[in-house]
RNA sequence: GUGACCGUAGCUCAGGCGGUUAGAGCGCCAGGUUGUGGCCCUGGAGGUCGGGGGUUCAAGUCCCCUCGGUCACCCCA
């Protein structure tokens, strides 16, 4: 136990035949084929961008005030350049999109990844150091369809997996110009309350007003009944997309319910704002969260507005709500057959038989060194072998195996040469 | 970063007010069946009681520090 090196502080290692589903790799490997098939059914091309980014991409990107880059980034020096593990991968995303020039390509661009992101928080249900992401944007159009594209594509990754039970909440934020115009009047509307304000709130009222409106204090939410509504601020572009965007929801037979007091922690967003969340995976409820960031482009360099749009969303929440739906999750998978040989000249032999029918398609496994007949049929046991394949001397002097079926108990003496067939028979 | 709870075999856990060889179930290995799994029976291996310090004749048990885990705050996917 000690003495030997354990994963870092809120990271872990995925394995074959844990109980656990947040780390069982068959769960991950499932849903990560089921996020492949969807994005590529929806048209989205892949991107995998590297781990590592200049820190000042992700500082300007999210905002110098958030509490990811003012607390939460693992950064490093060398030499000159101050490297980030990334903590998302929207910033990234856009980086490439500029670097490769792919507003010149024609048409717009839709973009899906999965990959791991790195946040220096104290782990808790849902929240780890290392955990992973994965998202869609479409990039190069302000319609809102593709505000309603992005939301029906990661709905209809839960909805393959059979994730049913979340809840989608919208809003829109306004561009650039009324969301200014709101916050300064939630600021003199709250100023006189100072006094009833907690702590953390009072420091978000200088910093960072919009985020007050999803406290989970009791008191402020009843102070911020009589507030003044954001709806009524914002201008008219993006209460025509917002209203558009409402009708294709409909439409498109998906539920969601409005939330004026749904704001995003990253300084990217504006108009468009999504949330889907689950109840049953703890306190770290959001599944995804996104929304429109014409304002990323410009943060990052670029000379002006690029119209875009997206969703972000987590794999660890996604399988622990898939837990807590009781959903099947897959296990180990069963061996078609499995290799018991006696003696060494027969281990040898079915050793080598052993990779032919391996080359056959089949998968077929067998335990390395001497044991008894025994141990190797509970190991074929404990695999979930469908058939056992038994090589020794005596059946290699006729060119034959026995083959039992382990269901039925069943024994048969197989040519050689037919074995790879009559497995494949069998199987089916 | 703050707080609460928890660290005893590979896993899940038991160990009344400190008392001398630290236990169980499951798992693992072997045997019962000179070539046959799942059930059953028998035996075996496996533990510096997270680490360090202290109190005491005596610490898994009490105290302090430390590391790790879990959950919540906060934050966010």
């Amino acid at each position: 136990m000690k003495g030997t090196f354990q994963t870092i502080e809120g990271t872990s290692d995925l394995l074959s035949g844990t109980r656990r589903p947040l780390v069982r790799i068959e769960v991950w490997r499932h849903v990560e084929d089921v996020i492949h098939t969807v994005m590529h059914r929806h048209g989205f091309a892949e991107i995998r961008t590297p781990v590592l980014e200049p820190t000042g991409l992700v500082a300007r990107g999210l905002g110098q005030l958030t509490d990811v880059v003012s607390k939460e980034m693992f950064t490093f020096e060398r030499g000159d350049t101050s490297y980030v593990l990334r903590p998302e991968l929207t910033a990234p995303i856009m980086r490439a999109y500029l670097q490769h020039h792919m507003e010149q390509k024609p048409g717009v661009r839709r973009l899906y990844y999965i990959g791991p992101c790195f946040r220096a928080e104290r782990p808790q249900k849902g929240r780890y150091r290392q955990f992973h992401q994965f998202g869609a944007e479409i990039i190069g159009t302000n319609d809102p369809r593709a505000d309603a594209e992005v939301i029906a594509v990661m709905m209809d990754v839960y909805q393959t997996l059979e994730l049913t039970d979340a809840q989608l909440r919208i809003n829109t934020l306004g561009d650039a110009e009324s969301r200014p115009r709101y916050r300064e009047a939630l600021v003199k509307y709250l100023t006189p309350h100072t006094e009833a304000l907690s702590e953390i709130s009072r420091e978000r009222l200088s910093r960072n007003p919009l985020r007050i409106l999803d406290t989970k204090v009791e008191a402020e939410c009843v102070l911020l009944e009589g507030a003044p509504r954001l709806l009524d601020y914002i201008d008219e572009d993006s209460r025509a997309s917002y209203e558009a965007l409402k009708g294709l929801l409909e439409s498109l037979e998906i539920s969601f319910v409005e939330d004026p007091m749904l704001v995003r922690g990253l300084d990217y967003y504006t108009q468009t704002a999504f949330e889907l969340e689950h109840a049953g995976i703890g306190a770290q409820r959001a599944l995804a969260g996104g929304g429109r960031y014409d304002l990323l482009a410009p943060a990052i360099g670029a000379s002006q507005p690029v119209p875009a749009v997206g969703f972000a969303a987590g794999m660890e929440r996604l399988i622990l709500a898939m837990e807590a739906s009781e959903l099947s999750l897959p296990e180990e998978h069963p061996f078609d057959a499995w290799m018991v040989a006696l003696g060494e000249t027969a281990g040898r032999e079915a050793f080598l038989l052993l990779q032919t029918l391996r080359a056959e398609g089949l998968r077929v496994g067998m335990e390395l060194g001497y044991r008894s007949m025994k141990a190797q049929m509970r190991l074929a046991n404990r695999a979930r072998a469908r058939q056992v394949v038994i090589v020794a001397d005596r059946e290699l002097e006729a060119e034959v195996a026995t083959v039992k079926d382990m269901n039925t108990g069943e024994q048969l003496t197989i040519p050689l040469a037919q074995l790879a067939d009559n497995l494949i028979k069998t199987l089916n």
